[in-house]
RNA sequence: GCCCUCGUAGCUCAGUUGGAUAGAGCGACCGCCUCCUAAGCGGUAGGCCACAGGUUCGAAUCCUGUCGGGGGCACCA
């Protein structure tokens, strides 16, 4: 729809420019948006403001010339308008419109999908927790917008893989895998500390426990160093089972899981090392090695080998990037949270360094969630280990309103969630009210099941009986869909489709108290069920791209 | 101190390459079920778009500064 308006608006100005009756030197690209107010139509184009310096014309003089092109030879169009200062307002033809009806029911899942992404490949990595203790709620949020956004980006074209980096390897790994150990002598009634940066969450003894549950106490004899490694990688497999575990039963499935430690075993690092000191990136200073960060603007030059030998985190993280940009993703997009803002600089200019172009890195950074209960703020702690994990917020309020939710607001601003307003079956909830317009739609069809009203085959009713004003809105708002998946997609904003999804819901609903679907007229029953089972289609596909369930019944 | 981010209705937030009279949900108030699901619909009230300058035909949007919330400034990950 509005890429045939600026195509049609393109060609307008083309045809201006090679009659003379406008000379322009560079043509900007035409932009078709949403007028304000309604009142002034369905689409708008402010093309002739724009040009109105360079053709030294009244915005209003080349308004009145480009609309008497467009509407010559444009049949989706009903009228084309012109408004001052200089607007270009575009009305929709109603037999456009009820065609278009059709159209969603022919396509159905397919409706919506579009090439704005071009094939474009592209590599999303979320989540990446350590493996060193449970999911918490932030991870929650980054599975649900890194999965919508791939699922968006899917829909418009691009080749989306999901990938999650496992930080496997490091001081971290072992002082969980020392943890653990200790945990597992206590068991035993043997008094060994935990070390004082170690892991204190009760999660550590459940592990200690199982091993002990397996295995009995065999491991107490071994020397230290190897009981920490056996330890260390026990612990390691089983929380990356668990986060599988949690991830899956959230909908979220990752492509590949990508491990920091097979950089290390395979010795990448050092080449990637090497490389970068051949291209002269590299110095040694202190005793430690670094990265010349500040040629590419980072604040501050960056080690990547310390004083004493050992590789940092940002080192290895060089290295993977490296990988990513030689599998040959076209773009590739981290999300990170808020905590983790400070890295971007480094990381582009390591991107830079490496000889890619920067700007094939998006990271988008996250802002966290809040949880509270009832209004009251809950207080976290990693180091006691006392906080709400992922997995105990899905088990109180479930897969698909934690989904939602976390996709109600833009990445930039934090989600401050409650988790008794989210179990609440309210109007408060807006992911219930999504879905009730779902539940609604197919309570209908169901009910013209039950009285043997033959559900129409496309193409058929016939769409010009569908003339009520909210009849038409809901006609429009389906239609939009196409564009609302163009611009998450392109905006990297999946959070845009909660948003559809409930401008959506409330036209429905409008339609459904002003129009009665399953009356004695048969001709109307079909063309209203019509748009009911489109709208169906629209609800459907959005919820399925946020990740949410579409029910029949509630 | 420096960097990032946010500041829009009582509350939570949309508003993106600068456009028309400033938008939604919740909360408040007033209405609507003989009828396909009232988890719904309609209406009313509510605004110095933090503040001050600047850029231009036009600024919530771009620039500069100030104030306020959050985050970050490791040879940790």
């Amino acid at each position: 729809m509005r890429d045939r308006l600026r195509q049609i608006t393109e060609a307008a100005v083309a045809a201006a420019i090679t009659t003379g009756q406008l000379a322009v030197q560079d043509v900007p690209p035409v932009i078709i948006d949403r007028p304000r107010d309604k009142a002034f139509g369905d689409w708008s184009a402010n093309i002739a403001m724009v040009l109105a310096k360079q053709a030294k014309k009244r915005p209003l003089e080349i308004a009145e010339l480009l609309a008497a092109l467009l509407a010559e030879n444009c049949d989706i169009v009903a009228a084309v308008e012109v408004a001052p200062p200089g607007f270009i307002n575009f009305r929709l033809a109603t037999p456009y419109l009820t065609d278009a009806v059709k159209e969603i029911i022919r396509l159905g899942p397919e409706f919506g999908k579009n090439q704005a992404g071009a094939g474009e490949r592209v590599q999303i990595e979320f989540v990446s927790a350590n493996p060193t203790g449970p999911l918490h709620v932030g991870h929650g949020r980054w599975a649900a917008v890194g999965d919508a956004l791939a699922n968006v980006m899917t829909a418009a074209g691009y080749k989306i893989e999901r990938e999650f980096y496992v930080n496997d390897f490091g001081n971290q790994m072992a002082l969980f895998g020392v943890s653990v150990a200790a945990r597992y002598a206590q068991l035993f009634g043997i008094d060994e500390a935990l070390p004082e940066q170690g892991y204190h969450g009760a999660y550590v003894t459940d592990i200690a426990q199982e091993i002990a549950d397996n295995e009995g106490e065999k491991y107490l004899k071994l020397p230290a160093a190897e009981r920490h490694d056996i330890f260390r990688r026990h612990a390691e497999e089983q929380v990356i089972e668990h986060i599988k575990r949690v991830l899956e039963s959230f909908g979220v499935v990752f492509d590949i899981w990508f491990s920091e430690r097979s950089l290390h075993e395979a010795g990448v690092i050092d080449q990637v090392i090497n490389r970068l000191r051949d291209s002269g990136h590299v110095f040694e200073q202190d005793g430690a090695v670094w990265l010349r960060t500040t040629d590419f603007g980072d604040d501050k030059d960056r080690v990547i080998i310390r004083e004493n030998g050992q590789l940092t985190y940002f080192a290895a993280d060089i290295a993977y990037h490296e990988d990513k940009f030689e599998r040959g993703f076209d773009r590739v997009i981290n999300i990170w949270g808020a905590d983790h803002h400070g890295y971007v600089a480094r990381m582009k200019a390591a991107t830079s360094a490496l000889g890619y172009d920067p700007d094939k890195l998006e990271i988008i950074i996250g802002q966290l969630v809040n949880l509270f209960r009832e209004g009251e703020p809950l207080r976290m702690s990693k180091r006691t280990g006392e906080m709400v994990t992922f997995e105990e917020l899905l088990a109180e309020v479930g897969p698909d309103v934690a989904r939602y939710l976390f996709l109600t607001r833009s990445t930039d601003s934090s989600v401050d969630f409650d988790i008794e307003l989210a179990k609440r079956q309210s109007q408060d909830n807006p992911v219930y009210y999504v879905q009730y317009a779902h539940a609604r739609i197919s309570s209908i069809l169901r009910r013209a099941a039950e009285r043997g009203v033959a559900l129409p085959v496309a193409g058929v009713a016939d769409g010009s009986l569908l003339v009520e004003p909210a009849e038409l809105e809901l006609i429009k708002h389906l239609l939009s869909l196409r564009e609302t998946i163009e611009d998450a997609a392109l905006l990297r904003a999946p959070y845009r489709l909660t948003k559809y999804a409930e401008e959506t819901a409330a036209a429905f609903h409008a339609f459904y108290v002003q129009c009665r679907v399953i009356t004695t007229d048969e001709a109307l029953t079909q063309a209203r069920l019509t748009l009911v089972q489109a709208t169906q289609i629209v609800i459907k596909n959005t919820l399925t791209l946020i990740g949410v369930s579409a029910p029949e019944r509630m």
